[in-house]
DNA sequence: AGTGAGCCATTAACCGGTAAATCAATTTCA
DNA sequence: TGAAATTGATTTACCGGTTAATGGCTCACT
């Protein structure tokens, strides 16, 4: 039974009264304004009887206010990326939206290409603010940033100083990755790296070569290899695995890519640990499920998403924190893929 | 620079023309409406230059559609189930809804916890139609029929003949799980259930149910326990392998349980699948990685999230699909925690 | 009897767009 | 030459709410 949209104005006149009141006493705007008992309850018998369901666009069009934050991410990452990463960070997110009250939604980005036309998308009135995983030449931010749009940053850094960022400190979790390996004594430590637009991909490629020149080791060209995914291509890392001087140990710039490091791994016949060490990044749950269970470098995923959006709903309501930057430690989730302990 | 917010009829008095020629130009409607090239042009100059963005709140209270679509979780899952499945549901929706031009959003729940405040938020004219991922006795969808909502329920069947969904035949690979282990000589096989309120989790028991007794085995008091998630209670799991005549195998009900029970297994020292074989559902991405890979019925998550979105478009857009039921039949992937081939 | 205060509700205006109907000025055609 | 058609825009009304200003009525007080 497909009922007709009922209005504001229906209940009003049901309840044989102005529109206005009907508002004022589902909001219910104690202390401006007095409804007599009388009224209000037969204002909320209309409502009932009608199946009233207020309308939150028509709310939204007056308020200037949805309620609503978008996760924006890139555009490739929502074809490509849906690993325990995107999990973890949509877990977060959500927990803390449902905390302040507040709903989510997920551009898809399809309204255009480039990034003009994205900023409008995000900017369509339908959030209050956005939630940014981009690559860190995007432009978006900068454009809404010049329209005061509220949105901060997540698992990137601002290149502007007024622009909220949530981070994680990548330099170290490259260095935290290598140094490891190094104290286990490989010296031949090939790095799978991430996309070149990726500010935690770049990040940790050179806290890989930090660990690496502390050591006294200048890596060797054709020890870092661009990977950005599981599904990238894995010949460069096939070939100098087969190379006279093998490297002994792999540190890949995610968990997914060091999955498939070691599915390669496998397939040559070469053991984890005995012949090659893995680790990987971000410690996702799947580490632990892995054989061997995958030693990783552990960004909180979950707590970073969350402050993310804290920070976003204050600026949303009008606060302005004094942190700008939220960067956090990364730490090392020792599994049995480096043989150590 | 935060600027004021730019409106159309700032465009309007900027290009000296009424704020509707600006809305024909900007959604060019061909054929019913003219407007000189000369015209055109000083508006779009006008929009470019004061950085205009067209504001999609009250376009949509004035075509009542958003061109966006709602996941609805059930309250719970919200908080326990972030796994590999709803990553690959959401993965299958988006792209989907990417294809088809709409935006997703998803519903907290948290607006309300009873059936008609959900029913509010969904209704509250955000989104033009739900995708329903909810329990079998959940009352949302009764009260989104009766408005004539457009909906479609995804991975349970509906109750009403009016009601589209997209199901995978959850008694059938109950069915084929159990027969595989029994097909392998097992005879004591104990099922871990999923919550009595979901459909998927009841229908496989049933399929469970209905192999063994084809087998000729009356499934034993204690042989089937509640195991909704993996953070369950494993007491009564370590009881009754501890018992005189051991179970030998273990059908789970998805495959965090299955992968929870495999850790249960082996804290107590048994083997897989030499002393116990496990059999999961789902068959997600992390079956590969665990040790041994987990052998697990496959559903296909991602395609049935695509046709249940695709449907819903269909239905956002008027269309009444003639098939109302979708159902997809579940296969299995072997691997090795059963010891099978 | 006039004034002020309190109570309860209404009217007017606005949010930022869109659809349908209308209109003025030309041009076309019988 | 006058009616009809075409062109290029405008006016009016509406989507479903909210906020601010205003208005009547009753009662108490002086």
């Amino acid at each position: 039974m497909r009922r007709e949209r009922v209005t504001i104005t229906d209940v009003a006149r049901k309840a044989g009264v102005s529109k206005v009141t009907v508002s004022y006493v589902i909001n219910g705007r104690e202390g401006k304004v007095r409804i007599s008992e009388e009224t209000r309850r037969r204002i909320w018998e209309a409502i009932r009887e009608l199946g009233y369901r207020p309308n939150a666009v028509a709310r939204a069009l007056t308020q200037q206010r949805t309620h609503t934050i978008g996760v924006v991410m890139q555009y490739a990452a929502i074809f490509g990326g849906w690993s325990g990463f995107i999990l973890e960070l949509l877990h977060g997110a959500s927990h803390e939206a449902i905390e302040k009250q507040y709903d989510l939604m997920m551009y898809t980005g399809a309204h255009g290409n480039d990034a003009e036309h994205e900023a409008n998308a995000v900017m369509d009135g339908r959030i209050d603010g956005a939630l940014l995983l981009r690559d860190i030449d995007d432009p978006l931010s900068d454009i809404l940033a010049d329209s005061g749009f509220p949105h901060v940053l997540i698992f990137t850094r601002a290149r502007r100083p007024d622009v909220y960022y949530v981070d994680c400190d990548n330099v170290k979790g490259g260095y935290l990755a290598t140094k490891h390996l190094l104290d286990l004594g490989h010296r031949t430590i090939v790095h799978l790296r991430g996309s070149s637009h990726s500010a935690p991909a770049l990040d940790r490629w050179h806290g890989y070569v930090q660990a690496m020149r502390e050591a006294g080791i200048e890596p060797e060209e054709g020890w870092v290899i661009e990977m950005p995914g599981p599904l990238s291509d894995a010949a460069p890392l096939v070939e100098i695995m087969r190379s006279p001087n093998r490297p002994t140990a792999i540190f890949a710039w995610s968990d997914d890519v060091a999955i498939r490091a070691m599915q390669v791994l496998h397939e040559m016949g070469l053991r984890i640990p005995e012949d090659v060490a893995v680790i990987g990044y971000d410690s996702t749950e799947v580490c632990n499920h892995t054989d061997p269970p995958l030693t990783s470098v552990r960004q909180p995923i979950y707590e970073m998403a969350r402050e993310g959006v804290k920070t976003l709903v204050r600026l949303i309501e009008g606060e302005r924190p004094r942190r700008v930057a939220r960067v956090f430690e990364p730490t090392l989730d020792v599994r049995r893929s480096c043989g150590a302990s």
